[in-house]
DNA sequence: CTTTCTTTGTTTAGCAACTGAAGAATCTCC
DNA sequence: GGAGATTCTTCAGTTGCTAAACAAAGAAAG
């Protein structure tokens, strides 16, 4: 009945590498086991990652028998990768290794300005600041993966930034970005299916199925921010009602704890007369600060909106038969105690499938800088593992053809 | 920038199988384009199809200038399929060819008795009426498919259905087996990524992500009924507050209209005496019926259980970036006509990344057997499509190892 | 210490599926 | 009735895998 599942991959080279980097410490044995493949094939294809640099034997196991196992690891100072996010406020930037651990890291409000070329000379300043000072051979930097809100709208930004690198970029979404950072910095397994719920400003959730990141035909995945949690709420900037973001997301947490005379004066509050971005995320970081000094207002603010988090999680957890829910982003990374015991209640008591398996909740260890860690893994991914083969889906098809095919993105 | 897009696949024999199936008729160069493989491959499999009697010659296309395109299509009268629906109160019953096109079809109220004998005995009779009243041979029906709500319950019954009918069982769940169904028969693209939300007595839907079934890792997906739209709404059979279903599922509807006494009266409903699954069904049945014929309350209660459904279809629709949804199942068989404007409305106005793509939703134009036929089209594809090669997952690894995958199922 | 057995890892031949290029077949247009 | 275009087939060659034999290294038993 329940055979050897199957799992499709790119190519054998980067499966047999993505099981290395997933287990940490493993024999040729253990891949094959672990893979399907003959022990042949492991051997040949081990041989050649150890010839790139990429893998490399560290002793022995204990015997079980016979002849002791070979352990192999990932030779993670053979390449690195640089992970830029960029935030309403904020500039973080990271190395990372082939592991995915961090080697450096720089984190920076942004200058005034929003035009391309002022944000774009100012990542490169901190690209290079972070290579140096690791003291990394610019030849063994892969690429650089730049993620934020809105990936789209930084098109031209990645290219200039390309130019003044010299590296390769690779855009993408910055919640999608926690997840795969996550993914590969292996607290999950290989082929879990799990999401990052990033919470920034916004609330978005990265999605991986299967081991394989998921993105939708349009890059669109994964806006939790607008599931609806009441029919009847306040109108959002989406057009519908009662969505996330308008009812718990850290900008209506904030709009409330300023209505709040006491709340505002307790934990020094900016106030409304300030602009958009940084006042929020300052004033979260304030009621949370005033949370965990146990102002009871604080407190109540913020549970409310973890009641109504908790609440889209389970949605998305039901949606996706979840195993593993990772919270991450700088207001997770905040106020991430406080949601956790209540999101991990609710998906205890009323995940629909909790007699087949559990969700499991936790708390990212680098919630700030899931994005850009994740960013610098989208590199690794996409340089390491070579184009996912298979069938080609036309751009368009010849006009005596049924239009049948839709264009499937990336 | 946006080269060729390129989609995993089973086995090449299946890939192109499944190309001719969604294009409906298509020449071997347009197969070449399609697939993205070489025009020499293309001959070899479609020989191979012909050979088998899958697939024939239907004349020619107008010339582009030289030799004239073959045109292939499916051999649709060259295998069958049997399809069952196990509801709670009907079996359903289909044969249908390759195409995914129904045959012949039985459907009819379920006995008393709830043992799997029963049920068995009463599920292989139909499934020899509808096979003989269409005068198919036996050995091209390639199989059965079982689907009900619940399928890991009905484990027994497949095992039994197999020996008294000799044809290989494979279970699954009905609104997966729906989505399949409406995937199979062509009214969404090959690579669509969409949502089969179907609507019985409880509430599902079956995902289908780029073409390819959605199923998660322990068959749990698409608990919609269980998407959260009230944080401090009733408390629902889950644990939890606020469900879908409870909120808005036919159950609901027919207890609030069994609270109008006028209402009651006008339909005509069974009143809440009786037991649970049938009565819901023919009440709901009566409350449509009475607000096709204009019942103003009876318009309200639908209007208001489809207003919780579209903002559920628009959570799923902004988590998944779905490009169509289809409503199916027998409750949007019948009282889909009050529904479907609503859930459009919605999906129009408030559907995130609506300038992106839209997402089209429709009624399934056979709502009542859809899962029947989907059940049918999980046999055509689970036989003609052969296991899914790839790299195989242990179900436990070598004690020494560290644990870092979960079984992943089917 | 020697023998036997187990387990790990490598090598080899062979198979299946695909590509690329050459060629045959069929059609249009001049 | 060519010349060129397009479709389809054929075939040699490449790739990536498996199966099976083999070599190497250790454990257990005498």
């Amino acid at each position: 009945m329940s055979g050897p599942a199957r799992v499709t991959h790119a190519s054998t080279r980067a499966a047999v590498l993505d099981l290395i980097r997933a287990a940490g410490v493993i024999s040729r044995v253990g891949l094959a086991g672990a893979s399907g493949l003959t022990g042949g094939t492991i051997s040949t294809v081990v041989r050649g990652l150890i010839d790139e640099g990429l893998v490399a034997e560290t002793g022995h196991a204990e015997s079980t028998g016979g002849k002791r196992r070979v352990m192999l690891q990932l030779n993670h100072f053979a390449r690195y990768a640089v992970g830029v996010h960029l935030d309403d406020a904020r500039i973080t930037c990271v190395l990372t290794n082939l592991g995915g651990a961090v080697v450096a890291r720089i984190s920076r409000a942004r200058a005034g300005a929003d035009d391309p070329a002022t944000v774009v000379a100012a990542m490169a300043r901190e690209v290079d600041a972070v290579i140096e000072s690791a003291g990394v051979d610019r030849d063994r930097v892969l690429g650089l993966g730049l993620v934020s809100a809105r990936p789209s709208a930084h098109d031209e930004s990645g290219r200039l930034l390309e130019r003044a690198t010299g590296l390769p970029v690779v855009l993408d979404d910055d919640a999608t970005a926690a997840a795969i950072g996550e993914h590969w910095s292996g607290g999950v397994g290989a082929t879990a299916t799990f999401a990052a719920l990033y919470m920034g400003t916004g609330i978005g959730a990265g999605v991986v199925l299967g081991g394989t990141t998921y993105r939708g035909p349009s890059g669109h995945t994964g806006e939790i921010g607008h599931a609806c949690l009441d029919v009847d709420g306040p109108r959002c900037r989406c057009g519908a009602r009662g969505c996330l973001e308008v009812l718990a997301g850290p900008a209506a947490v904030v709009a409330r704890a300023r209505e709040d005379r006491a709340l505002s004066r307790a934990a020094g509050l900016a106030g409304g007369r300030t602009r958009a971005a940084a006042p929020v995320a300052a004033d979260f970081a304030a009621i949370s600060r005033a949370a965990r000094q146990g102002n009871p207002r604080a407190v109540a603010l913020l549970e409310r909106s973890a009641r109504y988090v908790a609440a889209a999680a389970r949605t998305l957890a039901n949606l996706l038969d979840l195993e593993v829910l990772v919270l991450t982003g700088p207001s997770f990374a905040i106020a991430g105690a406080v949601y956790l015991p209540v999101l991990r209640a609710e998906l205890d008591e009323a995940f629909i499938a909790r007699d087949a398996h559990p969700v499991a909740v936790r708390l990212s260890p680098s919630a700030a800088s899931a994005p850009a860690i994740g960013a610098a893994a989208i590199v690794l991914q996409s340089e390491l593992v070579p184009r996912r083969q298979g069938l080609r889906l036309p751009d368009d098809l010849a006009a005596d053809e049924p239009p049948v095919f839709r264009q499937a993105v990336r």
